[in-house]
RNA sequence: GCGGGCAUGACGGAACAGGUAGACGUACCGGACUUAAAAUCCGGAGCCAGAAAUGGCGUGCCGGUUCAAUUCCGGCUGCCCGCACCA
């Protein structure tokens, strides 16, 4: 026996190996390396104070890649940053009076700490942070090409206001009309904001996504629908004078429904509704009280089809005589096609439940196939369906979509005040990227307003525009704007004294392009380095969260493509292949007054059908809540570092990778843990025999048959682990590891150690060095300690890949199951290259089938070679 | 309301392309070792009947296609997710 302890000690052994990768400096990358790339990436984490068990799996996933395909022969690009501006930096500031640049480099600190701690094949040397001056800086150059390209522009919007933070809120922090954090009514207020303008890509941004055959198809959905593109038609409706304007043009995407039309609707934002409540204080009323109902997502469910009668009218566009009433209707949004509609009550359900409310009937221009017309008739549900027109002059008989061709086709050569009347129009849903944000801790946004030359760019040699560190967040609203000095400055372009824009940037624009500054980032005067960039994007595997299926994603594929319009980089899709994993979740406790436990204060006891669960502190019965989310509200966590602590890192990165697809959530759970570390104690026990009996074998090409048979079992799971790794199949990498671990295991058990050949000794060395190479990606410190131990020379991390061989697999004698009426009743072992004849032969001499046939002739035999018997009686 | 997904033992899950349902793990039961427990090793286990051989049933429910269906098709039920007055 050599000098090897009998347990594995993680505590020790994990950080011995931690420091030999840096000393050797095993996973940073260059630039220059002429083997073909992989770039690995998981969305990089906040720096919120402490690592989770969500990151740890997020990692582990990321690093299983990242190793395997450096084994793999590819030169592995595996960084990690710090997401590192945003509000909870600013909202400790406000709490304790900390200084939120300080807060925030503290807690990476501390995390970084943490993730090193789980051994991760991480290239620290391209560590960046979005809060550094280094790294906005060259935020704040894209800002400027983007404004010079137009991708940049300010305009007056609508945006949800706090009037006591001061700020503007996302829709997200607004709930049930109220600010998040103030729980002050929030205000819908006109404001000047930057926009970036992401639907100039939008008909490429939804196309492209066809391209993404690596990213999941319910990623690609979400996508494609909050794109939201729709065809349609512009229609202009003549006013009946006198009245403010002389038309009204609508979108629609059913313009064979127009002579079903009953009423013309506008929004309250309507230029002509704001024209007509300018004069008219009950239209006024009208028009606030939609403002209300807008802002509320309760009421908005609930709310019912409101209008308000203009006592305007126009003219259908086929028959001048034929007039329309105008409402004002508060189901009609200003921000998505004209902000006006034509209603047809037949056809539409919102149009039939406001026709329903105030009178104005229905009549029915699309009659289903099969349906007598004459009969038709609508009860409470519009019919929305396909059909036949009807009672619609010139396009009776035709079906909806040829009307819709033949009413554009004639109006848009009828003229209205010297202009077609119609045009085909393409909508989407997507708007804007509003990007201002009234923060102090965000990136600045580079730009000077002057009274006299507007609003000018901040001078490129003036970049980085940094935050000042003397902010004080005593009083509500955003630091910059208060600050003495800060905004003050020369206006470049005339000298006279102008002001600095006091708006900073959204965080999703930081995360929308660091995957592009991972590439060089420490190139001092480019945001990237063409040759560099070029190569190493797009990311060949990105990995996160669902909850970024449409943010992030969607931000960070329109940045490429502004990035490619200005010269930064050369591609437009970012992120080839894409996966998201599911959460970490866990049961929740809650005591008899409704107290949520954390799972430290609370004592299980099991030996009760179903569990007991007392709390530690007063022995009260607790209840078992549901399995949730991790989350410190519900006080469900467990924090990595104390599993680190105890059972070491590895045994961590196992657990969350076993069991569960890793797109779906995992359940933590003690027992789960538990058996992760006995496994890693029974892996060491294994290597180490195998050590003992295997540390002297000569090498050989000369198999028996048993070496062969435990060659087979290695190089068997090779095939399967290879297999599913290329599909992140990690669950199942995790079980073939088990099911080799328990094979060799009986294999070594049953030899006669003493008597065995040199051939066995090899073949068990080798099949110790192939268990040890497929579980190291998952454990890498235990995978160096085995390593070490096999006598291996250099490290697993930096040893190839092992190649399977093939020819081992293959038998030449196969068990075929055998069915009788499509049930498995008997196993055939015959030769795997056996004629059907003879398989049939065989099959009819099975004790099983000469039972089942009880001397009758059968109906049919299916053979299936090499897979099936099916016998019908 | 619209769009999408999922449903398999006590539990997490496996089953590549229609071909042995339940791999692997957890929990459980039995045995060995131990003064004992833990750990470890060996064995058992879908459900029902039977001493066993064996038979019947079985992948949410109903139906269909097929020699053969967890897998394909039609219809339902339940749960989860996304969007939500988008004309």
């Amino acid at each position: 026996m050599t000098g090897r302890p009998e347990r594995y000690n993680a505590r020790e052994v994990e950080p011995k190996w931690q420091e030999i990768w840096r000393d050797r400096k095993t996973f940073e990358t260059t630039n220059e390396d002429g083997r073909p790339k992989y770039y690995v990436l998981e969305m990089f984490p906040y720096p919120s104070g402490r690592i989770h068990m969500g990151h740890v799996r997020n990692y582990a996933m990321g690093d299983v890649i990242a190793r395997v395909m450096r084994a793999k022969g590819y030169n592995v690009l595996h960084p990690m940053g710090w997401d590192a501006f945003g509000m909870p930096a600013e909202n400790a500031a406000r709490l304790n009076g900390s200084d939120p640049a300080t807060w925030t480099y503290e807690n990476i600190a501390t995390m970084r700490k943490q993730l090193q701690s789980m051994g991760l094949s991480i290239d620290w040397s391209r560590e960046i942070a979005t809060c550094d001056p280094s790294y906005y800086k060259h935020q704040q150059t894209m800002f400027l090409d983007m404004l010079g390209k137009g991708l940049a522009y300010r305009k007056s919007a609508k945006v949800n206001w706090d009037p006591v933070d001061h700020t503007v809120l996302a829709n997200e922090q607004v709930i049930d009309g109220r600010g998040w954090r103030s729980n002050a009514l929030v205000e819908q207020r006109e404001l000047t904001q930057w926009f970036f303008k992401i639907t100039d890509f939008a008909e490429d941004l939804l196309e492209s996504l066809d391209s993404l055959e690596r990213w999941p198809e319910k990623v690609r959905l979400m996508q494609k629908n909050w794109i939201g593109r729709s065809e349609g038609a512009l229609i202009r409706f003549a006013l009946e004078q006198p009245a403010p304007i002389g038309e009204i043009t609508v979108y629609t995407t059913r313009p064979d429904t127009i002579f079903g039309a009953k009423f013309i609707a506008i929004s309250g934002d309507h230029p002509l509704a704001r024209q007509l409540a300018a004069e008219n204080p009950q239209l006024q009323d009208f028009v606030d009280e939609c403002h209300r109902i807008g802002t509320s997502v309760a009421a908005l469910e609930t709310a019912e089809k409101k209008g308000f009668d203009t006592g305007l009218k126009v003219a259908h566009p086929f028959d001048r005589e034929w007039k329309l009433p105008v409402f004002v209707a508060n189901f009609v949004l200003m921000d998505y096609g004209t902000g006006a509609i034509f209603g047809c009550p037949a056809h539409d359900q919102r149009d039939f439940d406001f026709a329903k409310a105030y009178g104005l009937g229905y009549e029915i221009v699309v009659c289903p196939e099969g349906v007598d017309k004459s009969t038709f008739t609508l009860a409470d549900a519009a019919y929305e369906g396909d059909g036949r027109m009807v009672n619609s002059r010139f396009l009776d008989g035709m079906t909806p979509n040829e009307a819709q061709n033949e009413v554009v086709r004639r109006l848009e050569s009828t003229a209205l005040f010297g202009k077609p009347c119609a045009e085909r129009k393409v909508n989407f849903k997507l708007r804007d990227w509003g990007i201002s944000r009234q923060r102090y801790w965000g990136c600045p946004i580079p730009v000077i307003h002057c009274e006299a030359c507007g609003v000018v760019p901040a001078p490129r040699e003036s970049l980085p525009i940094t935050l000042p560190p003397d902010v004080s967040f005593d009083a509500p609203g955003n630091p910059l704007e208060r600050h003495p000095s800060w905004k003050r400055v020369a206006c470049p372009k005339c000298g006279r004294s102008a002001q600095r824009e006091t708006d900073t940037m959204d965080t999703f624009v930081d995360s929308s392009w660091y995957f592009a500054r991972f590439t060089d980032p420490n190139n001092q005067s480019e945001p990237t380095t063409r040759k560099i960039v070029d190569r190493w994007l797009p990311v060949d595997q990105y990995i996160g969260g669902i909850e970024h299926a449409i943010l992030h994603l969607l931000y960070s594929r329109f940045f490429t493509r502004a990035m490619k319009e200005t010269n930064h980089l050369g591609l437009k899709e970012p992120f080839a292949g894409l996966f998201t994993q599911g959460m970490v979740v866990h049961e929740t406790y809650r005591s008899e007054n409704g107290a949520w436990l954390s799972p430290a204060e609370i004592r299980i006891d099991d030996a009760t059908t179903p569990r007991q669960i007392f709390s530690l502190k007063d022995g009260s019965r607790v209840e078992i809540g549901p399995i949730e989310k991790m989350s410190k509200s519900k006080r469900n966590t467990i924090d990595p570092d104390d599993i680190i602590g105890s059972f070491g890192a590895d045994t961590a990165r196992w657990f969350m990778l076993s069991d569960s697809p890793p797109d779906r959530d995992v359940i933590w759970t003690e027992e789960g843990i538990q058996g992760a570390a006995r496994f890693v104690q029974k892996l060491w026990r294994l290597i180490g025999e195998i050590a003992d009996f295997s540390s002297d074998a000569k090498t050989t090409n000369d198999f028996g048959e048993f070496a062969n048979h435990i060659r087979k079992a290695a190089h068997g799971a090779l095939v399967k682990v290879d297999g599913d790794l290329a599909r992140l199949r990690f669950n199942r990498c995790v079980a073939h590891v088990y099911e080799l671990t328990n094979e060799l295991s009986g294999l070594l058990g049953s030899i006669d150690q003493p008597a065995a050949g040199d051939d066995v000794r090899a073949a068990l060395l080798e099949a110790g060095k192939i268990l040890v190479q497929l579980f190291a990606p998952i454990m890498p410190h235990l995978g160096e300690e085995c390593w070490a131990s096999l006598g291996a020379s250099r490290l697993v991390a930096e040893a190839t890949w092992p190649e399977a061989d093939h020819s081992l697999i293959v038998d030449n004698v196969i068990s075929v199951p055998v069915q009788i009426n499509g049930k498995k009743r008997a196993d055939l072992v015959v030769a795997r290259d056996a004629t059907t004849e003879e398989i049939e032969r065989a099959v009819l001499e099975l004790d099983a089938v000469r039972r089942a046939l009880a001397g009758q002739r059968p109906g049919k035999i299916v053979i299936v070679p090499q897979r099936i018997v099916n016998v019908v009686v």
